[in-house]
DNA sequence: CCTACCGATCGGTAGG
DNA sequence: CCTACCGATCGGTAGG
């Protein structure tokens, strides 16, 4: 692995441990066996190396998430397109923290990327659940988009924070780990509020 | 209001916007109209300021959600509950944002207050939810706990981005605004993701 | 509650 | 990719 993507590695993994004003550059540096200025070679300022860690992260997701929707909409196989996503978000729980703190600490710049790349298939999903509930497929009462955001955002910050969660969550022999409780119920809640009972149920 | 009290007031701001790290007792001092050494002969040192913004946000949520869990559990009225709970949050999205930041710096001193603080709720909810599930008021593959944990970080996440959101969550004529479609939504989800349904109609 | 000041660390640059 | 170094800011202290 070369240099530069070493740098992006521990950025990645610090800036979601302890944000980006808790993270120096030097701190990040020694993380790879640099020296900071050699560091600065590579990004020619903190800032800069902020934005190429997001930049990364986007393309990751763009890379992987339009087939998950596009899978649930072809499918209308919403249970498995819901343990993919948190399953998506699970495997790397640096991205979903590093996307919590962002949101938080630059909601303007986090709005702007919001509209990008993630309203587009909020609408789209939007459209189908419109339509699905033509169809009676799902409960008439639904807010499509906002459904979607509420998902969204329970799957995202459930996964940023579901290591302080073991205390309240615990290990159980019935239900399995924190984290297989955690998805099996996210997907439940998911599920059990969208479709109308008699698709519903199993 | 005293100095003390201020200086509170200040600090739980600028933590919520900016995070711990990244405020500095100078930004602090400055927002409340005196020198830094004048703050730090109030709280000894910057931890301990942080400790005591902390401390008067826990007190604050002892004060009012033991009332609005008992209400949930004495009369039955979950929406009323779950609205109440949305709203307690809602009215101060300081508190949320500080919290879920909280949670995501010191995951460790994070566990030990959550064990503390919100354990004894969830398991009371469980225990509630365990006998209605009995009485088949409650869908039976509910995770009761699970089920509490994804409830509260909907709300409390939900709250702390609001902001963000009107982009994909406009406001809309029929559904009202932002937030409105996020607390009704996120309401919805709650209640119809737990109850049979005979028992979940309006 | 203030002025004056401390050592340590910050992001970043010069120059090789 | 390094050594050497910069001014600015950090949290905190002395002393009144």
């Amino acid at each position: 692995m070369d240099v530069r993507a070493q740098i992006l590695t521990q950025a990645t993994r610090l800036f979601a441990d302890q944000g980006y004003d808790g993270t120096s550059v030097q701190e990040i540096a020694e993380a790879v066996g640099i020296r900071k200025p050699s560091l600065l070679y590579h990004f020619k300022s903190k800032d800069e190396l902020r934005e190429n860690v997001l930049a990364e992260m986007l393309a990751h997701w763009n890379a992987v998430l339009p087939g998950l929707l596009l899978k649930a909409s072809t499918e209308e196989r919403f249970d498995a397109t819901m343990e993919a996503l948190s399953e998506f978000f699970i495997e790397d729980p640096d991205r979903a923290r590093l996307f919590l703190r962002e949101t938080l600490d630059r909601p303007e710049q986090m709005r702007a990327m919001l509209a990008q790349f993630v309203q587009p298939w909020v609408e789209l999903l939007g459209d189908q659940l419109e339509r699905a509930k033509e169809q009676g497929l799902v409960q008439r009462d639904v807010d499509p988009q906002a459904y979607a955001v509420e998902v969204i955002t329970m799957a995202v910050a459930g996964t940023a924070v579901i290591d302080s969660l073991q205390v309240i969550l615990p290990d159980d022999p019935a239900r399995g780990s924190t984290r297989k409780r955690h998805t099996s119920e996210l997907i439940r809640i998911a599920r059990s509020s969208l479709y109308t009972k008699s698709e519903g149920e199993k």
